[in-house]
RNA sequence: GGGUCGGUGCCCGAGUGGUUAAUGGGGGCGGACUGUAAAUCCGCUGGCUCUGCCUACGUUGGUUCAAAUCCAACCCGGCCCA
């Protein structure tokens, strides 16, 4: 945690995890609070540099701290430069890794640059949006191919005089996969040196990341002080773990909650959280105050859902998915809950009950499906099924039911 | 480029000619319990409308009645040397 004595504002201060540098005198070159007062009297915004790979198609809760922070800042008047990094996205960023990632083609990344926008509420007014669109002045984008595909080799011999094999190597990433005999390409020492070379081209003077970015941060302002630029600060917020409590969020591992999911199945999966995540989760993505939470961890497992599911459903359509949860899980759902449909009309009958399930996608395999039978996890409406060869002779005896695996899959059946 | 060791299912890791979807662990999924948490216990964990049939041990060919296991070439990685 930093350091009480340096007064942020409280909407900066909050889940902040890691400020550098951290100034202790007046210095605004040292000292961001300093800095921003500075800023404000100029009436010159600060330029607020985040950088993602579009390198998947979806954003989670875990993406979401970071913009969140960035929209603060928005709101409080600075001006957000949101990198898309489309030229990295095809090198890897290979932080957190222990293996080198696989290149990404250029349309696919391109694709991906636009859902990931999309998400981000491109064309939504800014209180629908997790970043403001629309206010002038308040938020750039750019594609870092713009500079980084111009770079020649004189240019990146240049670069890469910056850095040494030492401080590479030094790398906590870098070090795990070096000493456990783990390939590293070259190539891949290349990107916290492109990474902080976008800190120069669009001059940031504060650049948001993971704590895993600290590197790359760093590295930005060692090249920015290279090109006669004022070096960025640089600002890190905690790494959100996953749904399992113990891993971070990620897509490959599974265990993610994304910005678009449907109000229901984005509250069933919070509510059942593991309890170590509740105050963190609270913390980062809601703006309620953990301490001051009443009741027991149950209850608070509970706002906390409501409250993260409202910020993207809005209160009304959180607070039906937390009564439609209720039911559900407590087996009393009437025909009126909002449960999830899904069409037979597909299904051709008679059907066992196997290839219902995987037929429609609710197990990957009939494999699965069959075991999930065995294994005592499907239901119709309430019903345990225990033989996956049980054979529904008529599309009759299906409609309108309601078709469960484990606890949480729930899908109506309808014509 | 040379020497050497290695590449097994989601991951780690046994297996070195023949009861084989391949020991074990992790993870995951399901069940019981519970607060849809944690802990614990139990089951499952290649695919297929499945009493059977496919496909699998880096790739491709070969030897054999039989290969993850033997041979050859190739691809990829570690270490040492240049």
């Amino acid at each position: 945690m930093i350091d009480k004595s340096i007064t942020l504002p409280r909407w900066l201060e909050r889940g902040i995890i890691d400020l550098f540098p951290l100034g202790i005198n007046e210095d605004p070159e040292q000292n961001l609070a300093q800095r921003i007062k500075q800023s404000e009297n100029s009436k010159k915004p600060l330029r607020v540099k985040l950088g993602i790979d579009p390198t998947g198609s979806e954003i989670h809760l875990g993406h979401s701290i970071l913009f969140r922070k960035l929209r603060a800042f928005q709101d409080a008047g600075h001006t957000a430069i949101l990198i898309v990094g489309d030229f990295t996205a095809q090198i890897g960023d290979p932080t957190g890794k222990n293996k080198t990632r696989v290149q990404l083609s250029k349309d696919q990344v391109e694709t991906n640059a636009l859902t990931y926008l999309e998400q981000l509420g491109y064309g939504k007014p800014p209180e629908e949006s997790l970043l403001d669109f629309s206010t002038p002045g308040r938020l750039e984008v750019r594609r870092n191919s713009e500079w980084l595909s111009r770079l020649d080799l004189t240019k990146i011999i240049d670069l890469l005089s910056n850095a040494t094999v030492g401080q590479m190597l030094a790398k906590e990433d870098f070090a795990n996969r070096y000493n456990s005999g783990t390939a590293i390409s070259l190539h891949e020492f290349l990107y916290p040196l492109l990474q902080g070379y976008d800190s120069v081209a669009v001059q940031s003077d504060i650049e948001l990341g993971g704590t895993d970015q600290k590197f790359n941060v760093a590295m930005g302002r060692d090249l920015q002080r290279h090109f006669g630029q004022r070096p960025q600060f640089g600002l890190l917020l905690p790494i959100l773990l996953g749904l399992d409590g113990v891993q971070k969020m990620s897509k490959s591992i599974g265990n993610t909650v994304a910005l678009n999911e449907d109000a229901l199945s984005m509250y069933s999966k919070l509510e059942k959280v593991p309890d170590s995540l509740i105050s963190s989760y609270l913390t980062l993505l809601t703006d309620l105050n953990p301490e001051s939470l009443q009741g027991s961890s149950r209850e608070r497992q509970k706002t906390m859902a409501l409250e993260v599911t409202a910020n993207f459903h809005g209160m009304q359509v959180a607070l039906s998915a937390q009564k439609n949860a209720a039911q559900l899980i407590s087996g009393t759902h009437d025909s009126s809950a909002d449960i999830p449909e899904i069409s037979i009309s597909e299904i051709n009958f008679p059907t066992k009950a196997f290839y219902l399930i995987s037929a429609l996608g609710l197990c990957v395999s009939s494999s699965e499906a069959r075991r999930q039978i065995k294994g005592g996890g499907v239901r119709l409406d309430g019903e345990k099924i225990l033989d996956p060869n049980y054979e529904f002779s008529d599309i009759s005896l299906l409609q309108g039911k309601v078709l469960q695996l484990g606890k949480k899959t729930f899908r109506r059946l309808t014509f």
